[in-house]
This record gives structure tokens, sequence and C-alpha cells, in this order.
DNA sequence: TCCCCGTTATACGCTTACGTATAAGATGAG
DNA sequence: CTCATCTTATACGTAAGCGTATAACGGGGA
């Protein structure tokens, strides 16, 4: 039997149902929500599959923050760079997939949370972040010569499509995807300063 | 004996000390680490007396949040209009105040996480954020006639000065400092665009 | 059909944490 | 010095939640 299939049996709960479920509780509650009974309560089982796959709640953390990763990086630029387009629709695309995914971006603002606590998640997050980042310059590089420059407005165009949603601020009547519009006017477009 | 008053009996842990390890917890490992048996440890009593003064674990974290809402607003605003200033001056003042505190900024950014969760959360962060950013308009409209703009630059400049420290991207030999200098240059300054 | 073997349910012991009850301790007033 | 009063320690019952052990279950192959 290989190491990598446990399809022999027929699960009715098979491994990737708990890490679904437990991203699921991660995006919701934050990661001291991701508990085992409470995540095969929501399964309609009992836990008593679970540690057939996994040694204990850490090596399920482990498998999320593994689906997460891929998710967020390959999976996205996978996808974009199969449809192609010049940098600037690459870039808008691969934000639409994750800041605007209802699946991902919850997970996202969780596991950023998270990266503040947990040293070995802040890793993951950092070589996520540094992909993102990656596509951000190549975009803003288009309109933009002065790389001090394209890295200033790139750190605020992540910083707006994060912290926007961390931000509970009104608007004086505006809705905040008027603000948020002409705020990516501002950034993201050519101009003409000095 | 006065509601407000339990000054009688000598406390050699007073209601505030509660509150401020409570703070400590929060801003440290986040509002399910705000634990009485935990706080009590660390002051190095038990927790006998914490129910004297509370009703229970909520009645802190509500405590908690009171102070945190006072102190980020009240106490900051009229430490920084009591030394003066034009806008601008002002503005960076109270940005110094709250996002370069060692202290106000990780319960502010555990407080922004807790709300995604919490509804009586989210509201009391609204107030906070409100005043925060009627300071940023206040100063950006120094140099900045359109409304719109100026709300726009208002929501980048606050987005950027919380999503920061939630951002784990490097910078291509840059260090974080000087890509938010030039961050801040682009979009705190007067422009001649267009 | 019957057995094998992986999956799931159930039961258990252990730990942490909440909130209560009550006894012990300390402190200022008289 | 003594007492009343407020504060703190200790002990208790309850509830989650982890990880283990073992029994029941059920589908695929012989």
């Amino acid at each position: 039997m290989s190491e990598v299939e446990h399809i022999v049996g027929t699960a009715r709960t098979p491994r990737d149902t708990w890490v679904e479920e437990g991203l699921r509780a991660l995006a919701d509650r934050g990661p001291d929500a991701v508990r085992v009974e409470a995540l095969a309560k929501r399964l309609g089982v009992t836990k008593g599959g679970f540690y057939g796959y996994f040694a204990d709640r850490d090596a399920l953390l482990e498998a999320m923050l593994d689906a997460w990763e891929q998710e967020s990086t390959d999976e996205v630029i996978d996808r974009v760079e199969r449809e192609g387009g010049d940098p600037k629709t690459k870039a808008q695309r691969a934000g639409m997939l994750t800041f605007s995914s209802d699946r991902l971006l919850p997970i996202d603002l969780a596991v950023r949370d998270w990266a503040r606590r947990d040293e070995a998640v802040a890793e993951r997050l950092r070589r996520v972040d540094n992909r993102r980042m990656d596509l951000l310059r190549e975009m803003i590089g288009t309109f933009c010569s002065d790389p001090d420059e394209v890295e200033a407005r790139s750190l605020i165009a992540f910083c707006v499509a994060i912290g926007n949603h961390s931000l509970a601020a009104d608007h004086e009547g505006r809705t905040r995807a008027e603000v948020l519009a002409r705020a990516g006017d501002l950034i993201l477009n050519r101009t003409s300063r000095r």
C-alpha cells in the first residue's frame, strides 16, 4: 500500500474533508477554533476517524497551512498564467482570485493574524506574500520606472488590498467600493508627477 | 459606599490590574488567551479576587475594550490637541501615539481581528476608526481640495498604517522603513497631478 | 457468502478553565 | 488591641477538549 493512498477501506470522511472543515473553522473563528471534536460534530461524525489521518491536532494545522499555501500561490498563479494577458490584467486577476474570493480571503486574514503569534506561520506567509508582491511589482513596473517608487506603490497596493478588510471606518456618504475605486486610480494608474 | 469605589479594603490586585494584564494577553495571543486563571498566575495571585470586580470573563473583556477605546481616542486626541500644531503635525503625532506605540499597536491589531468575529467589538472599532479618519481627512485636506481624493488618500494612509504590520513580504534589499518613507511621500505630500 | 481490514463509534483518563462557596488573611477604624 | 470588612486562597462541581484503546461496522475480494 502506498503511503499517500488511504483510499482502500472506503472512508466516509477522507483526509481532505478534515482539512477543508478545518480551514472553514479557521476562516470563521481563528486558529483556536480549530478543534477536533468540533469539526467532527460539524461533519456529522465523531473524532474516531480523525486520528487515522493525523497524529494530532497540530498535524491538521500543518496540513491546513499546506493546503492554503498551495492554493494561494501555485493554483492562483497557474490559473493567471494560463489565461494570459498583460501584467496589469494578470495582477488584477490574481488580486480578484485571492482578495475577492469568499473562500480565500477570510482564510488569508486569519492566517495573517495567526502569523503574528507563530513564527512558522509567519514564514509561510512571507513566502506567499513575496510571490504576490512580485506580481504587483511587475504590473506597476509597466508604468513607473523608478524602482523605489515601484516598491512603494506595490506596498501601498498590497496594504490597501488587505487593510481595507480590517478597517471599520465610514466614508461620509460614499461607499467603501467608491473610495476604493478612487484609491486604485491613485495607486495603479500612470501618473504625471513632477 | 459608592458604586465606583472599591478602594476601601486595600486591594493587592485592584480592578485595573486585571484589565491591564488582560490587555497584555490580548495583545500577545488574542482574545482567546484572555483566561482568568492564566492572568491570575501571571499576577502572582489566584482568581479569588477576580470575581469581586467582574461578574464573569465577559465583563473583563468589556472592561478591556472600554479601556482600549478610551485610551485610543480621548487620551490620544486630548494629548494631540494640547500640544497643538498644524493639522499635519497633529495627524502625524496621533499616528505616532497609536501606530508606533509598543503598547497600543498590538492591542489595535488584536482588536481588529477580533472585530471580524464579534459585532459589538466591530461597533467599537468603527467609532475609533472614524475618529482617526477625521484626523487624516483634516490633514490631507490641507493640501488636497477634491473631497473624493481626500477620502481616497485617507483610506490609503490608514490601510498602510495598519496593513503594513500584517504584511510579510520583503523588499529586495530595501528595509520596510525605507519603503514606508517613500510610500508616505506619495500619499501625504502635496502633489502636482494633472 | 464470508472474511479481512480500514473506518468509525464509544468509552476512558487526563488536563484546563469557568464560576461558586467558604475559610483564611490583612487592613483601617475605633 | 480588636473587630468589621474587604480581599485572597482553597476546594469543589461542571464542561470542553485532547489523545488512546477497543469494539462495532461495512464494503470489496476470495
